[in-house]
DNA sequence: CGAAGGATTGACGCTTCTCAAATAGGGTGG
DNA sequence: CCACCCTATTTGAGAAGCGTCAATCCTTCG
């Protein structure tokens, strides 16, 4: 197991980063996320290109990227760290759509107002690129546009599952869902661990999942009881990966 | 009004289409869904190679235009009618995803398969491409690749909305806030109708709110002894937007 | 006109939300 | 290194809303 753990400040790409705050110049070639992400195509002058175009930036947990109804004046490119997307609701409710990994690409907006919130679960990396110069950096590539246009077909793909999530009338159901696709996902950043990391606070699963903490700390202690997880500080012990992905899929 | 009625039959784009069954060849230049779609930004030539890509296709109620994990032969351009998207569970439930209408482009996948299956709700007319010619189509023409991918990104703020409505707790908030959205689609197509059509059933819209019938019709009546809407034969009378919107939103 | 499927209405039980309190954990400063 | 505070999490009891099952009514189409 790479993810979670001490050892998280080797794996590649980096759930989280070790850099303090600030901004760095970046050298694409070495960076850990590209293969996962938009700019993987590309070849060396252009990530040369690319790299000119602005810096890669430091956030602290809690920090904003963008929040929605605001001018969208950048697109990020996430390298490290775990991000969390929302939207808020006028009777103060907050609905998390998704959470951002190495290799996504965040910002992009059919309006000039970005659609949803974005800040960081963990300290995090990103490439901040302001709209208009990456724009043009696209327009001139067809190719990093195709690209993009896959991710954004499968990022519909996450969201139209996580549909099915919301739409599930169990507790028991929805955390099944989550942790499953939650392992999924983290798959593509090394073997499959043991202790699955959860870096996000029960706040967060819980607007994940359209439920409240109480339920989703009585559900996971449910779980535990029926020995098909542990909890530990940070994550869970998956002990009965099958009987999660029966609770998952079965009625 | 102009959209649900007999004269549904005129409107531009039409929710419902005249023609019977069967294959016909295309006038883009005289379509009415063209301005909403992805061929909007198309000149003259590039419309005749498009017609040549493929025909037009009437599907009849309850057609299915492609299937989840099927092979992704085709990809498809909604003119006329309306379209139901959905996945279905192993336990024999289905969920709605999203319907579509006139100008949405259908059967976009990253990988080989469908991630989901569509059919029929109304009569419908469809232009049916197969991917390969499409692909080609467009990888000559950087500029609808542009009008694709601003598309793409509308279909994901429009699923990350319906994650919203999901995870609300109130049945009355669902409806409403379903009633809303249907309406704000539907005001693309004409003037706001006095009278909100609803051409699909009530298992559907059971299955796109993550309800169930009984719970739908019973929040449609207390709706209406509110005074809030009235239901008449395939659609609601919107007595008071206002207060519609109110319950959307409000908590 | 009749049959079949869709929609409505009613009664009841269960799950989750709500409110409230206790406990654990993380970070800071002495 | 420890004590303290603030926040996150867990746990409990009670209530309300929605799902389930079942019966009736309505619509549509042959």
């Amino acid at each position: 197991m790479r993810i979670m753990h001490p050892s998280w400040r080797q794996p590649t790409p980096r759930l989280l980063p070790s850099e303090p705050a600030g901004d760095y110049p970046r050298r694409c070639l070495e960076c850990e996320a590209r293969p996962l992400g938009i700019c993987a195509g590309l070849d060396a002058p252009e990530l040369s290109a690319l790299e000119k175009l602005g810096p890669e930036t430091h956030f602290a947990r809690k920090d904003t990227l963008f929040s929605e109804d605001d001018r969208a004046r950048h697109v990020f490119n996430l390298t490290q760290g775990v991000a969390r997307l929302y939207k808020l609701l006028p009777d103060g409710r907050r609905q998390i759509v998704g959470f951002g990994l190495p290799g996504d690409f965040l910002g992009a907006t059919c309006s000039d107002r970005y659609g949803l919130s974005a800040d960081a679960v963990t300290p995090m990396m990103a490439c901040r690129f302001s709209r208009e110069s990456f724009q043009r950096f696209v327009d001139a590539r067809p190719g990093i546009l195709r690209r993009m246009n896959a991710f954004e077909v499968r990022e519909l793909d996450l969201a139209r599952n996580h549909m099915l999530l919301l739409a599930s009338h169990s507790a028991e159901q929805k955390i099944a869902m989550f942790l499953i696709g939650w392992r999924d996902r983290l798959v593509r950043f090394g073997e499959v661990p043991e202790i699955l990391p959860l870096p996000m606070r029960r706040r967060d699963i819980a607007d994940f999942l359209g439920m409240t903490i109480e339920t989703v700390s009585r559900t996971l202690r449910r779980l535990e009881r029926k020995k098909i997880i542990a909890n530990v500080p940070r994550g869970v012990r998956l002990l009965s990966p099958v009987r999660i992905e029966d609770l998952a899929w079965a009625r």
